[in-house]
DNA sequence: TAGTGCTGGTCTCTTTCTGAGACCACCATC
DNA sequence: GATGGTGGTCTCAGAAAGAGACCAGCACTA
């Protein structure tokens, strides 16, 4: 199932990139995944990858997120190009997000890290609860 | 270069497993995300899917961390099962710290982000650029 | 014509999380 | 005895996140 030679390959790139030799702050791989690590960001990205949504309809489907947090959170991902907003003149006026490109993209990279841990939270709770007896 | 019919497929399914009606805080999926969401999370998992290293020499490998959050990010990530914490009877005791099978078998998943990182992040900046140009 | 509700937000307040740096015990070496 | 390297912990200030009140605009209803 792994091709380690190749995984060892990229794994030394990675990480030379998140180093990036003198400005470690200003490193453009860390300051991407910066901007992904948020607390709603991977839960909206799947929302909006399965279809546009409205505001108040991410707000209902994604109970536990505050207004606050929806509105910032909504707007760093179209800052970084991820998430298109687009306003419409109905009466009162409705806004809808989706996905760029860019987005689909980059979600099809983050698909891989949510599919595992579907595939292992039973692993990690285990693991979490054997270290907590100890 | 995508087959989109899969993956929609795996789209509905992460985000229903995202979503997992009911207790939307206890969700599997999203209590693992939460712990690999952290600012230095994946930069540490980089740095030991290389080799393993002592505290000691993470410090001097990522200046920019603090102490404190070295510590705890070592502590949460060895408590989720990523990461083994060994201590050597060293004249000053020292501890190395190193991928468990559970960690090798994540950061498999969490490369893809990384790469697409390394692969977009000129993508990234300039939407960010076009969007504060605005 | 006033009341109610829906739209997508913003503002303020409180609590939690991070970052910077002092401090610590231990031992070896100088 | 002083100094440096080991892997931390503790305290305190600043930044970020969460809860929830509030707002303008228009439609519908009574």
């Amino acid at each position: 199932m792994d091709s380690s030679l190749v995984k060892l390959r990229s794994k030394l790139e990675i990480y030379k990139a998140m180093t990036d030799g003198g400005n470690l702050s200003d490193c453009p791989v860390r300051d991407v995944i910066q901007g992904l690590s948020g607390k709603w960001s991977s839960l909206l990205m799947a929302a909006l990858a399965e279809q546009p949504y409205r505001f108040g309809e991410l707000r209902r489907l994604v109970p536990d997120i505050s207004q606050r947090m929806l509105t910032q959170t909504l707007y760093d991902l179209q800052r970084d190009g991820y998430v298109h907003r687009e306003v419409f003149p109905t009466k009162p006026p409705s806004v809808e997000y989706s996905l760029t490109d860019l987005g689909r993209s980059m979600f099809g990279a983050l698909q891989h890290l949510l599919q595992w841990a579907e595939n292992n939270h039973d692993a990690v709770r285990d693991a979490r609860a054997a270290f907590d007896a100890a």
